[in-house]
RNA sequence: GGACCAAUAGCUCAGUUGGUUAGAGCACCGUGUUGAUAACGCGGGGGUCGUAAGUUCAAGUCUUACUUGGUCCA
């Protein structure tokens, strides 16, 4: 404990002293004292201050108390951030936030477990390391897969480290020594464990899909991969005979001829106009008379004038149509002898080509969703090396054979057959900006693919765990967690959502989104440790998948004890037979060979979004500290940027309602980004971020902190230098709000307020403080941070500092140590001092530990105590605001007078007012004068007495000793204390 | 191109269901103190509420369009 001066006395040794021209009676008073420094030098001492916190354990000691105390649960669940990487302005943000949180549940007395978390697997690391092989003069083909995960885990590991540090230099409380990482392996496993459950619950499917595929690394590709660069294309307007109508045609335009074996349909926007017109004029070749001339061509109108002048045709329309009455039409493909439907496009626009599209829907996502709507073919055509499959057949005009071959030197020949056919109008090189593969800049081209979905729409039962017999789809379900009920009235308890229109904006994402897609072709994440079975009628498989769940409890255990490993390293040593528990596949009658396991891996969204299942639902060990008996969901609070109605509160959710028949979590809060002063988002190009570590080094953690607080996080929030200024400033002014509390109780214990004995003006500030804190800890109940720092930060400058403590001076430096108003005051004090310091502590906790520690010795911790609350006071408001609108109309007068040279401090001022039922010494000591009469009318006046050498304040008489009453009296008292003494 | 969100003094924020001359704190200007002094007190100036229409007796507050910025998607 820090040593305390237990006697009462005033400061009878004084630095101050030593000036000779000081006034005598200077050491006399009770002049506030401390060591609590003006100057924080916050960069320079919150790293030690963090190590103190982590030393002294001061988590695992509130977790604790907590628990010992049996109090309720407040569980916030963090999404992990991604293992690469410095900490940028974002994480500062939404750490800080849920650390706010977090010390103020505690401090409310839950017990709010948290656990920093990682999310480790997935493309970036892999990518990352394959680069750094490549720069080995390696590539990822000349290791094993076991050695390029091990390469990955290193590198996570060494992103973990480093965000940790940066993490915790945030302040952040929580379970520094059992964070959660995803490629932990009982996260692993938990994993498999989740991906089980969807399968037994039938909800897993293995389906096409559109992919990005680079032909020239025979691979998928995902989005990060995919670059852009300017390439050379061939644009063609191919004219397609419409069946039944005579002469008549329809205009697609492609810049993949390619394609065009595949194509399927047409689709057109049905409420757009289109138009026929009779070709009047044709110059393809100059004089050359084109076989156009006399066809009728359709496009959409929008279009046409673009289209006649590309091409070099005139003519005159015929007939017009709106895009729905060509919808049904049929028209022969473009290369071979078929027939194939014209269908509504949702995604056909007019910004180019002719308003009708050619839908080859193994080779676009747009055509490949259309595809699924029609019910075209949607088998793949091109293999993975780019070449055209066995089957494709030959262009029937010129007979040129394209099965087997690649796709681009087969364009060329395309075009002839097109041009032999008379189909072709024209075709153009041109250039344009086209996905390519990062690494081999070649182009990229769409195929569909095998993959595996989670079903959005099966519907079965257990969706919505109160109605466990209800059918209903993974949608519907989850809709009815988002709004409370889905489209069809199927009620469920909500979520809910802090700003209420992230409910909105997440529902709408759920309705409209399509089947997720599970799968990747890649090394760095958790196996889809899914068997394919051949043979039908086999216990324990339906649908063609393994569902026992023995099979994927014994993978789970197999990958806890050895990675993700453990799947990939049997299955490519050939000992797949391992995968299984013993004799399960003799028990069926089966061998290997008639199982199949996917060597496809999860989506890394998989990894955290079931980390409400494999973190906080863990059974044992560490997933311990979570567990509540409250019946309430497993999370209280998930918080992230406005992003991740996307990303993990959309995946958390499917999972949670997929396995668990419920959300995750009861509330979710969403904030905005960090933008620059003009609300532009940090861009390199601008030059206008900035990043946490150099703001720690400027300000110190403490003044970020208290930036996050002071901004509405609902909306972006802005920084700049300019605001960050103003947060020092608002820092500087809570600090000295401390330091003259600190400075005036020092020596002086703890005491309780008597709140019977109270002068008013004691009352009346222990009502407002009462007041203020209950509405603070309003605000962070409800995540309103920035109303509860401002609450503080108006209450600290304009009640405390401008004026109880203003007021209360002269009674805390002048008055004897036995005067009740400076006992009275000192009660409050320590009231006012113990409530400011806890409600801020979740926000600044480095300074208000500081300042803690300052007075309640080296051991004490701020963030082990709760929010101070201050006794019921009853207080007649109106009285005061009265006496506060007199205290303005003087405050202006006496402005008058000092501007005229009559007074300095309102103390050289006597001042004569109607009688309002206040008592003349109240409002002298409020007005802040040395006298206060009562007269009708308001006037101020200098007061003409004498002024008291020791308290400044005047006086109609004096005592022989020079001084007014109450100084004599202070003073004598105090001589005979020292002498006692 | 689509969905969602935002736009009030230099800055950060208040402005209930539309209703008197739009508020606060900070910053700024002036000033007083020099016993919170790299601090504290007092006084003052400053927004017509992104733009434009509309509804209404009445709009920062409702509607529409647009502009700017943000997030997600295409």
């Amino acid at each position: 404990m820090k040593e305390f001066c237990v006697s009462d006395a005033p400061n009878a040794v004084s630095k101050k002293s030593d000036k000779p021209e000081q006034n005598a009676w200077s050491d006399t008073l009770r002049l506030p004292k401390t060591d609590f420094p003006m100057r924080a030098g916050l960069a320079q001492r919150e790293p030690a201050w963090v190590q103190r916190w982590l030393d002294n354990d001061v988590y695992g000691e509130l977790c604790r108390m907590r628990l010992a105390e049996k109090a309720p649960a407040y569980i916030v669940h963090l999404g992990p951030p991604y293992a690469n990487g410095r900490m940028h302005m974002g994480h500062a943000l939404t750490y800080t936030l849920k650390d706010f949180v977090v010390r103020s549940k505690f401090m409310a007395g839950f017990y709010s477990p948290y656990a920093p978390g990682w999310d480790c697997h997935g493309l970036p690391i892999e990518w990352k390391v394959e680069q750094d092989l490549r720069a080995e003069g390696k590539s990822k083909h000349d290791i094993s897969k076991t050695e390029l995960r091990a390469r990955c885990r290193a590198y996570a590991q060494k992103w973990v480290d480093v965000q940790k540090a940066d993490w915790q230099r945030f302040g952040a409380l929580g379970d520094w020594d059992h964070p959660y990482l995803t490629m932990a392996p009982k996260n692993e496993a938990g994993i498999v464990r989740e991906l089980g459950k969807l399968v037994q619950r039938g909800l897993v499917e293995k389906n096409l899909r559109s992919t990005q595929w680079s032909w020239a690394e025979e691979t998928a590709m995902a989005e990060a991969e995919v670059e852009y660069k300017d390439v050379t294309s061939t644009a063609v307007y191919v004219a397609l005979p419409i069946v039944g109508r005579e002469n008549e045609h329809l205009v697609i335009w492609t810049t993949t001829p390619w394609t065009l074996p595949a194509n399927r349909a047409v689709a057109v926007k049905v409420d757009e106009d289109y138009c026929s017109i009779e070709v009047a004029a044709a110059a393809r070749n100059g004089s050359e008379l084109s076989p156009q001339l006399g066809k009728k061509l359709w496009i959409a109108e929008s279009l046409l004038e673009a289209f006649t002048n590309a091409v070099g045709i005139g003519g005159h329309v015929v007939t017009k149509q709106k895009g729905e009455q060509l919808v049904g039409w049929q028209y022969q493909h473009p290369l071979y002898n078929t027939v194939q439907p014209v269908v509504e496009g949702f995604h056909v626009t007019t910004d180019a080509g002719t308003g009708l599209v050619h839908i080859a829907p193994a080779h676009g996502a747009e055509d490949f969703v259309i595809g699924k709507q029609f019910g075209l073919p949607l088998e793949c055509p091109v293999d993975g090396a780019g070449k055209y499959v066995a089957g494709t057949p030959s262009l029937p005009l010129t007979g040129e054979v394209i099965e087997g071959k690649l796709i681009w030197p087969m364009q060329k020949l395309i075009l002839a057959e097109l041009e032999q056919s008379g189909r072709l109008l024209s075709a153009k090189d041109f250039q344009h900006s086209y996905p390519v593969s990062w690494r081999s800049k070649e182009k990229l081209i769409f195929r569909t693919t095998e993959q595996w979905f989670v079903s959005l729409d099966k519907p079965i039962k257990g969706l919505i765990a109160e109605q466990p017999e209800l059918e209903i789809s993974l949608r519907d379900a989850s809709l009815a967690r988002i709004y409370g009920k889905d489209a069809k009235g199927h009620a469920a308890r909500k979520v809910n959502w802090v700003p209420e229109y992230g409910m909105n904006r997440i529902g709408s994402m759920i309705e409209n989104r399509p089947d997720w897609c599970i799968s990747r072709q890649r090394a760095w994440g958790v196996p889809i440790t899914i068997f394919m079975v051949k043979k039908t009628g086999v216990d324990g498989v339906e649908n063609g998948l393994v569902t026992d769940p023995a099979v994927f409890e014994h993978v789970a255990k197999l990958i806890e004890a050895e990675t993700i490993d453990a799947w990939d390293s049997r299955i490519e040593a050939g000992r797949v037979a391992e995968l299984f528990p013993p004799n399960w596949l003799e028990s069926r009658g089966l061998t290997v060979a008639d199982v199949e396991p996917v060597t496809d891996i999860l989506d890394v969204w998989f990894d955290s979004g079931t980390t409400h299942a494999h973190v906080l639902r863990a059974e044992g060990g560490e997933g311990q500290r979570f567990h509540r008996t409250d019946g309430k969901r497993p999370a209280d609070l998930y918080q992230e940027g406005s992003d991740q109605h996307r990303g993990w509160f959309h995946s958390s959710l499917l999972t949670s309602v997929a396995n668990y028949g419920d959300a995750p979590y009861e509330n979710v809060v969403t904030s905005g980004f960090v933008v620059d002063g003009e609300g532009r988002k940090f861009s390199k190009s601008l030059g206008n971020g900035v990043e946490p570590h150099q703001l720690m080094d400027k300000y110190g953690m403490d003044i970020i902190r208290l930036w996050v607080a002071s901004s509405d996080y609902s909306e972006d929030i802005r920084y700049s230098p300019q605001i960050m200024d103003s947060m020092a400033d608002a820092y500087r002014r809570f600090r000295n709000t401390f330091r003259w509390l600190l400075g005036n109780l020092n020596g002086v214990a703890d005491v309780d307020v008597d709140v019977a004995s109270l002068p008013e003006l004691e009352r009346y500030m222990l009502h407002r403080l009462g007041t203020v804190l209950a509405e603070v800890r309003g605000h962070y109940d409800a995540y309103q941070f920035h109303k509860g720092y401002r609450a503080l930060y108006e209450f600290c400058g304009t009640e405390l500092s401008n004026f109880y403590f203003d007021v209360r001076k002269d009674v805390l430096y002048c008055d004897a140590a036995s005067s009740a108003t400076r006992k009275a005051t000192v009660a409050v004090l320590v009231q006012v001092f113990r409530g400011l310091v806890t409600h801020l502590a979740p926000l600044m906790p480095f300074t208000t530990d500081e300042a803690w520690r300052e007075r309640y010795g080296e051991d004490a911790c701020v963030h082990k105590e709760r929010f101070q609350t201050v006794p019921e006071v009853g207080v007649e408001e109106s009285r005061w605001t009265g006496l506060f609108e007199t205290r303005d109309a003087v405050n202006v007068e006496l402005e008058k007078l000092r501007t005229a040279g009559g007074v300095g401090a309102n103390s050289e001022a006597s001042i004569t007012l109607a009688d309002a039922g206040v008592p003349a010494e109240l409002l002298r000591e409020v007005l802040g004068v040395s006298k206060v009469s009562f007269a009708s009318g308001l006037s101020v006046a200098k007061h003409d007495g004498h002024k008291c050498p020791r308290c400044w304040r005047y006086y109609d008489t004096v005592e022989e000793s020079g001084l007014c009453l109450r100084c004599d009296e202070a003073v004598t008292e105090s001589n005979m204390t020292q002498g006692a003494a």
